[in-house]
DNA sequence: GTCTATAATGAGATAGAC
DNA sequence: GTCTATCTCATTATAGAC
């Protein structure tokens, strides 16, 4: 491999480390099979890394910093919901359809969390990674509440912090189980019970007669 | 070690890798570390196990029948609880307390089933230790009917999956965060929003102001 | 039957040729 | 700078003394 910066290098190391990770495990993710997913003799890792554990810090920290990227675009309104509950189920099915379609990278994630917890020092890069799912499930539900016009009943941090712990639930018991019925009535149940933490906004008070409200939300998307 | 059957050997390995694995994680339960942690030396491991492998298939199983056999005493009510909102947050705070009071052992429940799902040909016990799960929260549900005098509104396999998720997903996401306020928060929600799939049997009249529960399961089969 | 001693393998890391 | 070849160590598993 000629001609590749360290931080190139290092980035190509990243990468196929999840890669491996998804496919094999953490466990399975040893210098060489990463080395060799990324297409570079073994040698070259030591070249970019100081240690595998300094490698799967990075891995962690770029999971994170990949959630926060999509951030940005949390929750595309595919049809405009009618309320809450439609809106939370739209948002769940379109979460759970990703876990499904790629299940390796989810199981990789929890056990990128596991690593961190076990790596004396690394504790707190499993409570980034939640961090960022929790700032990410935040960012949905104002988005929700614009869209459909409603209101929090309760400061949003505790109900993001209520749906990361019902999509941790949902992803972990599929994952082990594959019973693709009950994820569905786990996601109907939790997209009813949350929404009963919200109320619609008075549009009475709005002067304007049924201009579409739904101009409000706007700079998203 | 003298004076040890074959059968005895195999147990004492068995509880000797849960408190190896509960401590170090199943990466770090090695043959050696196991049979240090049993008083024997390696070499005894072999003479009870064909491989490591058959020894964590073995560990697998064991904790599946530990969990079975726990349903029996399933939700102790300590006190009549009023209703079963508080039956259900009685429950959910027992368990949680069970978990918080030794978190290791759940991380090692997490990383046995993550194991299983990684092992190929070993992926039916990840599902059977959910299936424990399961029916503990099965009979749980049940128990807490009869304490309260209410009946369920969905089936009670339905419902049962329901609370594996959302015990799921709070452990799971305990065990990252540590975050004992968003945890009894999600406790609350959840014993609230399942005690809606059930109603008070009717003991005399029924004077209770109906409120929305009909559709709490949404409209799925 | 039990354990000491030792293969055989695969891991992380490095030296040194080019 | 890059890679081949190797070192050192920890692992699973076994052979063989007692």
């Amino acid at each position: 491999m000629t001609r590749m910066s360290v931080s190139e290098r290092r980035a190509a190391l990243v990468s196929a480390a999840l890669r491996v990770i998804a496919r094999e495990g953490v466990s399975a993710a040893t210098t060489r099979a990463i080395s060799a997913d990324a297409g570079m003799p073994q040698a070259s890792f030591h070249y970019a890394f100081e240690s595998r554990d300094e490698l799967m810090r990075e891995v962690v920290k770029h999971v994170v910093e990949q959630e926060e990227r999509s951030i940005l675009p949390a929750m595309v309104p595919a049809s405009a919901p009618a309320d809450m509950r439609e809106a939370l189920r739209a948002g769940l099915q379109h979460y759970f359809a990703g876990v499904v379609a790629d299940p390796d990278h989810e199981r990789a994630m929890y056990e990128l969390a596991q690593y961190s917890q076990r790596t004396p020092g690394a504790e707190h890069l499993a409570r980034l990674q939640y961090e960022s799912y929790f700032a990410l499930a935040v960012a949905s539900l104002e988005t929700a509440a614009e869209l459909v016009g409603a209101r929090w009943l309760r400061p949003v941090d505790e109900i993001g912090r209520l749906l990361v712990g019902l999509t941790d639930g949902l992803t972990s018991t599929w994952l082990a189980t594959r019973d693709d019925a009950a994820a569905h009535r786990l996601i109907d149940f939790a997209a009813n019970a949350v929404a009963r933490l919200s109320e619609p906004v008075a549009e009475a008070v709005d002067v304007r007669p049924h201009e579409d409200r739904t101009s409000a939300m706007g700079a998203r998307a």
